[in-house]
Parts: structure tokens; sequence; C-alpha cells
DNA sequence: GTGGTCTAGACCACC
DNA sequence: GTGGTCTAGACCACC
């Protein structure tokens, strides 16, 4: 069992209408769905993740203690938090994940008047680019 | 003179993240760039627009003013709301948006795992349907 | 006794804080104080003031009415409204407003770290100035 | 790190035909342009200023909100309002309102009927006066 | 404790 | 009826 913490990356957008410990979940949970933090991979402690992220341990207390209620982690206690992969769930949770945003965006791009060509034209153009 | 306000099809998530407020204010500038509103569009009253959307008057004020002091829109006392429209602006406001919105979901999509190709394929999956 | 009208140059300003009905009230006060109005002048009619101004002829009745109160014009009930001038109550209403909007104007000022001496400097450029 | 709120003497003027909101803001924004409060400065906390102006919280929200809008000060959530300043800012916004009050000031004395030689004596009065 | 969102509702100025 | 000001007060996110 791993117990190095992986460097994740992690940013908060102060002005974002999202609140903090909003924005901290769905990234960790990104990055479990996507496969970044695999089975049994240790996350940064409370205080690591506070100090690293600046940001209250409270904050990032109840990000811990929501993803465990989701089912996404799990808590030793005196060891820190663990990911915990039910393949199947990730597998499912992704394709949810990813059909709920495309759903989101095609529809917003659609309403301001783009058509699927439009849409499609745009994000070719991301292709061969680094950012 | 058009004097009869548009129907706009408003829908609040109760469970987004996103405040009240923002969710609206979101809605009706999208409606504005996407040309459904025009210049000179009544908006529904504060009071009206309150009870259609089930949400107090005050928090329909908050939205009118962040909009009119982004410039989309104007108040005339005792008369009502009006769509105020910079041409210019509204093709440079679109089209940032949709910038934003097609980078914010890509670079989602990327995390997840997939590719240029697969968003591709997913979101051609729209076409020719309706919903 | 006059019956015709004078001209009066009242400006609205519809952004400032200050409403409607009291901006033209200060301005047939000022007028009334200043000797531009005399006694047993007509002011407009109800609705020709209104209509000068652009304005609901329920803000000219109010005005009126409290013009009337403070004793500065009287009705003549299907007349019109006409200035009442007590000469000695003119005087020192004149003295009292001059010496209320210098003690607002120079405490301000000063407030904002101006000498008397920069005040009398910025007013000495007014002299010789059209505007 | 100055981190004590400055005592400011802020009057409401209830007989006033400016909106509570506004003469707060008014005389925020002149302890500001006047240096009363500097760059870092905190501002009382919306529920300190309220208590001490016994006005609602929500007013002094009002007031805040717009001043950060305005650019004078901004919000640290969890911590406070801060004043903020950019000098050649308050240089131009502190001459422009000093004028902005001498011109006012002046037009109304001089359509009261005094001439600008009655205007500086009166002001020249207050010289070596403490009220 | 501090900022931020939101509700419920009164009252005013003006159309 | 319509915008605008204001109060009283609850609840949330974060320090």
């Amino acid at each position: 069992m791993r117990q190095k913490t992986k460097a994740l990356h992690i940013k908060i957008d102060p002005k974002s209408a999202l609140p903090t410990y909003e924005q901290i979940k769905q990234a960790l949970k990104m990055a479990i769905l996507s496969g970044q933090l695999e089975e049994g991979d240790r996350l940064s402690s409370l205080r690591e993740m506070a100090l690293k992220l600046n940001v209250n341990p409270n904050t990032i207390i109840k990000v811990y203690y929501q993803l465990e209620m989701e089912g996404f982690i799990y808590s030793r206690p005196g060891a820190g938090y663990y990911v915990k992969i039910d393949p199947s769930k990730i597998k499912v949770g992704k394709q949810e994940l990813f059909q709920n945003i495309t759903e989101g965006y095609v529809s917003k791009a659609l309403q301001l008047g783009y058509s699927i060509e439009d849409i499609i034209g745009e994000i070719s153009k991301k292709e061969n680019t680094d950012d």
C-alpha cells in the first residue's frame, strides 16, 4: 500500500461564485474519477492540504467528510484519508460526469446561437495545443 | 415601441452550488448575448420576475442591479427595466462567453481522461437530436 | 397683478440622489428667495409645469403643496398658484440659506484637506466666467 | 500591518433628502479622499458599522458594495473590508470632488443673488474659527 | 466573528 | 403598478 501523497494541482479561484469547499471537492472528485488518484493513494493530511491551498482546515474537513459520505475516500483514524475505488462505480461515475458536463456545455452553446458544427470547430482548435 | 415582456424560461436549480441570484443573472446574460432579448425589450418587473421564479424581490433587485452595472440593462423608475445593447459589446461578450465555457468544458473532459476525439464524438451524438 | 408666468430654467438631474420633487422644490424656493420670482407672480399651472419638466403632474402637486405649507406660495382655486412674499421672511430665509450652504460647503472642503485660502482661490477663478 | 479600525465620526441626518446609504457612502468617500482613511485601513465590520450608525446591516452592505464597485475598498470574506488606494486616482477624485462641490455651491449662491465678493467675504469669516 | 445570500415585508417616489 | 430604500432577521461559508 502506497503511503506517499501524490502531487495534485488544485487551483482555487477566489472570484468564482462556487464556494471554496465545492471547488476543492470537485477537483478531488475529478482526480479520482480520472484515475489520477488510485486505490489506496493517501490524500494530504487536513493540515497539509489546508496549508497547500491556503485555506482554513475546517474547509478541508468539510470536503473530506463529504467525499467520505459519497464513498470516494475513507479515513484511517490517526493515519489519514485514502482513496477508495470501486472500479465499476468509478467507470460509471466518470461516464456520467462526462455526459453531464457535455450536456450542460452543449446546451449553453446552442442557446448562445452556435451550431454543433461551430462547437466542434472550436473544440478542434484545441488539438495540438498545450494549454 | 416594444412594451411586451418576452417569455423567458429560467430554471433555478436548488441543488446547484451557484447562488440563486447568480443562476438568474447568467440566464439573463445568456438571453441577451444570444439575441433572445433585444435592444429595448422590457424585462419582467421586479415583482413579476420574483413571483415567476419563486424568489424574493430583493434577489431580483440584486440581479438587475448587477446587470445594470455591467451595462446590459437600464432602469426607468416607475416604468421598468430595459435591455440596452451595444452590438459590438454583445458580439465580443458572446464570443468570450463561448470560448470561456468551451475552455472550461474541454479542460475538464481532458482531465477526466477523454481525448479531443472522444469529446467530438460525444458532441456529434447531439446532432439530429431534439432535446 | 401680473398674470404672465415667468420663464424658469429648472434642470432635473435624473442621476441625482435627490428625488425629483425635492429638486424642483429647491429650485422654486431659490427662485423666490433670490427675487427671481416676485410677489404675485403666477407659477406655471400644474399641467404646464409637469409638461415643461417632463414629470408626472402628481410630482408638481406635491411640490406646490409643500411650498404652500411653508408659506412661499398660495393657491387661488381655479386661477393657479401665486408667489407670496413676506419681505422680512424672504430676507431672513435667503440669509439663512446662504449661510447654510456656505457652512456645508466649507466644512466639506476643509475635511477634504483644503484650506480657506485654497477655497477662496478656487472660487476666485469663477470671477469673469460665464458658466 | 494595520488591523485596528480607525474611529470615524459619521452623522446621519434623518431630515436629509439624501437616502441614508448615500450619506454614509459620501462620508466614507470623503474620509478616503481626504487621507483620513489610508491604504490598508480596515473599515468597521458590517455589523459594527450598522450598530454604530443605528442602521440595518443590509444598508451597510449596500454602501460597501458600491464603494467596492467604484474601486475604493475591497472585501476579504471572513476578515473584513479594507481601503484600497490608487494614489493617482485619489488625487484626481479629490480634485474632482472639490471642484464639483465648489461649482455647485457657487452657482447656488450666485443664483441667490450674492456676488463672488459676497461669497468670499462670507467664507473669510470662517478663518480663525474653530467650529 | 466576518462577509455573503436570501426571505418577508413596509414604505416612499413616481408613472 | 414599478423601481428604490430600508428594516429585521435567518442561515451559510470561512477565518
